[in-house]
DNA sequence: CTGTTAGCGCTTTCAA
DNA sequence: TTGAAAGCGCTAACAG
C-alpha cells in the first residue's frame, strides 16, 4: 500500500497537522521539525494523493477563457470547443468562464488583464495581441502567481507559462514545400491570403512560408500578400481581383481566416486554371472545397485539443504539478481529402 | 453547492447506505425505495464525485497491454509510452503490466487472453491478430464484463470498446495522394514494401493505396508487393534487389516496420535517381532520412497517444464513464521535414 | 511552533 | 430491506 499522511506523521514523530504544513509549505514549522518530516517524505517515498487533498479542500479551478470578437468559423469553433469543457465542468473541478475583447486591440486585453487581477481566477487562457505593452501586463500577472496560457496566437517573449498552439512558422514552411511539391516543374506566381500582419501567428506562418519558397522553389514568385482581416467579403475580393487582373498565378496559399470568400472567388474565376491552394483551418467551408478539388490540402490546428490541454496546464500550474510534453503539444494537422476526421 | 449523496438522502427520505446501494445498483433495495431515491437524484440534478467515490473504495485499475514480441523500432517506442505512463501509475490509480507474445500468432494471443481472463484485470488493451480465433475469444471476454481495447491493429467484426490506432485504409489512401502528387506528371513504377499481409493494418494501408492508385493515377503502375516481415535485413535485399532489377521505379511506399533496411537499399542504390519515397512511422532513422531528402514524408501513429487514449478509455469503460471521442480519435501524422516534433 | 479534531463525498461493514 | 457509523487520504479550524 503506498504509504500516506499517517505513515509519515507515524516515522517523523509528529502529527498530521505537521506533516500537511510542511507537504503545502506553510510557514510555522520549526526547521529541524520539517527537515524530519522532509527526510520521512523521502524515506517513504510518498506520493501525495492530489483527488483526496481537492475533496479535503474543496476545491474547484476558476478559469477565464480570453477571446478576440472575431466572427469566423475557426473562433466559433473555438468557442464550441470551451462550451463543450463547460459541460465536463463538475467532473473536472473547473468553473470557466469566456470574455470577449475587441480584436486586435493591445489596450482592450490590457484593461481586461487588470480587471482580471483582481478577482484572482487560478489561470487565464488567452488569445494574444503581440504588443509590447500585453506582454508587460502578463509578465506582471505571472510575477504575482496567476497561471497564464497564451492560445492559438503567442505573446513574443513573455513568461507566460505556456503556449497551446501550433509552430506556425513551420506551418507556413510546410506549406510552401506542399505547393513546391504540388505543382512540380511548373513556374508562376503564387497569391499570399493572409488575415493581418499585426498578429503573430500570421506573420510568422509567411515567415515560414516565404523562406521555404526562396530556398527550395526558385521558379515560384510570391505575390504581395492580400490582408483579408479574415473577413469573407474582403477575402473574395481581393482574390477575385488578383486572379483576374493576373493570369499567372498558378498556386494559392490562405493563412488566415475568411476562406468563405476565397472558396467562392475561386469557384468564380479559376474553374478553367488548374490552380493548387493551400489552405489554413479546416471549417464546414474549407473541407466541402477540399472535397470537391477546390482546395488541395488544409492545415489545421485542433481547436479541442487546445481547449483540453490549456485547462489541464492551468490546472498543472495551479498545483504546482509537472505537465506530459508530448500529450500537450499542438501538432499542425494536414488533411487531404483522404484522411479528413 | 452541487448536491451530495446526503442532499439525497434527505430528499428521499432514506440513509445514505440505500442511497448508495441505488447510486451502484446493487441489490437489497425494495422497489419502490429505488425509485424514491432515483427521483431524487433525478430532480436534484445530482452528479457523482468519481474521485471521492475512488477513494473510498480504495480503487485502482489493473490493466495489461498484450504487445508482440516483434524487434522494431516502432515496438519499443510503444514499449517506452508504457513504461512512461507506469510511472505515472501512482497518480492515475493504474496498475499497468504488460505482457510479450510471439508476433503473428493467433494461438498464443487467445491463451494468454484466457490465461488472463482468470486472473480478472480491470481492462485488456492489445496488439490484435486479426484471426477468427482471437475474435471469438475477445468476444467471450467483453460478454464476461472485460473492458477491451485494441491497440495499433484492430480486430474485424469483434465486440472490442474500442480501438486506440489509426485507420489505416485512409491512411494507405493520403499515401497514395501524396506520393502521386509529388510525381507530378511523371510516369512509372512504384514499389511497394509492406510486413506481412497477416496484420489488418498493413492489409487495409495497401488496400486504400491501391484504390487511390487505381483511380487517381492510373500513369503509375504499382508492382507486387515486397513482404519484408518488418525485418530490416529482409527489406534491405527485397528493395535493393528491385531496384537493381527495374529502372522504371519512379516511387516507394513502405507500409510497414523495418526501414532500416530499406533506407540502407535506397543509398546505395538510388543516389543517382530522383525516386519519391513515403514511409510510415517516425523512428530516428525515418527522421534522418526525411531530413537527408531519402524520404520525402512520412505517415505517423502518436504511440504515446495510442498508449494514453487505451488507458483513459479502459479507466471509463471499466467505471461506466462516457469518452470524449475526439480527444480519443488517434490521428494520421503526415511529417515533412518541416513540421517535424 | 505543534497537536487534536472534525470534516470533504462516497463506500462498506455490521446490526437491526 | 434498511440504517448507523467508521473510514479512504488529506486539509483546516482551533487549541495548547
Amino acid at each position: 500500500m503506498r504509504p500516506t499522511v499517517h505513515d509519515i506523521a507515524a516515522a517523523a514523530g509528529v502529527s498530521l497537522a505537521t506533516v500537511d504544513r510542511v507537504l503545502n509549505r506553510r510557514p510555522g514549522v520549526r526547521h529541524v521539525t520539517r527537515e524530519k518530516v522532509e527526510t520521512a517524505i523521502r524515506q517513504l517515498g510518498y506520493i501525495r494523493d492530489v483527488a483526496a487533498a481537492n475533496l479535503a479542500k474543496g476545491r474547484t479551478y476558476p478559469l477565464v477563457f480570453i477571446l478576440p470578437a472575431s466572427d469566423n468559423s475557426f473562433m466559433h469553433g473555438l468557442n464550441g470547443e470551451i462550451r463543450q469543457a463547460i459541460l465536463r465542468s463538475a467532473a473536472e473541478r473547473t468553473d470557466i468562464r469566456t470574455i470577449e475583447v475587441p480584436a486586435f486591440d493591445p489596450a482592450a486585453l490590457v484593461a481586461m488583464l487588470e480587471e482580471l487581477s483582481r478577482e484572482k481566477p487560478c489561470g487565464v487562457a488567452m488569445v494574444a495581441t503581440d504588443a509590447p505593452e500585453v506582454c508587460a501586463t502578463v509578465d506582471k500577472l505571472v510575477h504575482a502567481g496567476f497561471p497564464i496560457v497564451t492560445l492559438v496566437s503567442d505573446l513574443t517573449g513573455s513568461l507566460r507559462h505556456h503556449y497551446a498552439g501550433v509552430d506556425n512558422i513551420a506551418a507556413g514552411r510546410t506549406a510552401a514545400r506542399l505547393l513546391g511539391r504540388f505543382l512540380g516543374p511548373r513556374k508562376g506566381e503564387i497569391a499570399v491570403l493572409a488575415g493581418s500582419m499585426l498578429v503573430r501567428d500570421h506573420r510568422e506562418r509567411l515567415e515560414g512560408f516565404t523562406a521555404v519558397m526562396a530556398e527550395e522553389f526558385p521558379d515560384l514568385a510570391i505575390l504581395p500578400v492580400l490582408e483579408g482581416r479574415d473577413d469573407p467579403e474582403i477575402a473574395h475580393m481581393l482574390v477575385a481581383d488578383a486572379l483576374s487582373r493576373n493570369a499567372g498565378i498558378v498556386g494559392v496559399y490562405s493563412l488566415g481566416a475568411g476562406n468563405r470568400g476565397l472558396i467562392r472567388a475561386l469557384k468564380e474565376k479559376a474553374v478553367d486554371r488548374t490552380l493548387t491552394v493551400i489552405a489554413h483551418e479546416l471549417t464546414v467551408h474549407t473541407r466541402a472545397a477540399l472535397i470537391d478539388n477546390t482546395i488541395d490540402a488544409i492545415l489545421n490546428q485542433d481547436a479541442g485539443h487546445e481547449v483540453r490541454s490549456a485547462i489541464r496546464v492551468l490546472k498543472a500550474k495551479a498545483d504546482g504539478l509537472p505537465v506530459i510534453d508530448a500529450q500537450e503539444r499542438i501538432r499542425l494537422d494536414i488533411f487531404l481529402k483522404d484522411n479528413l476526421p
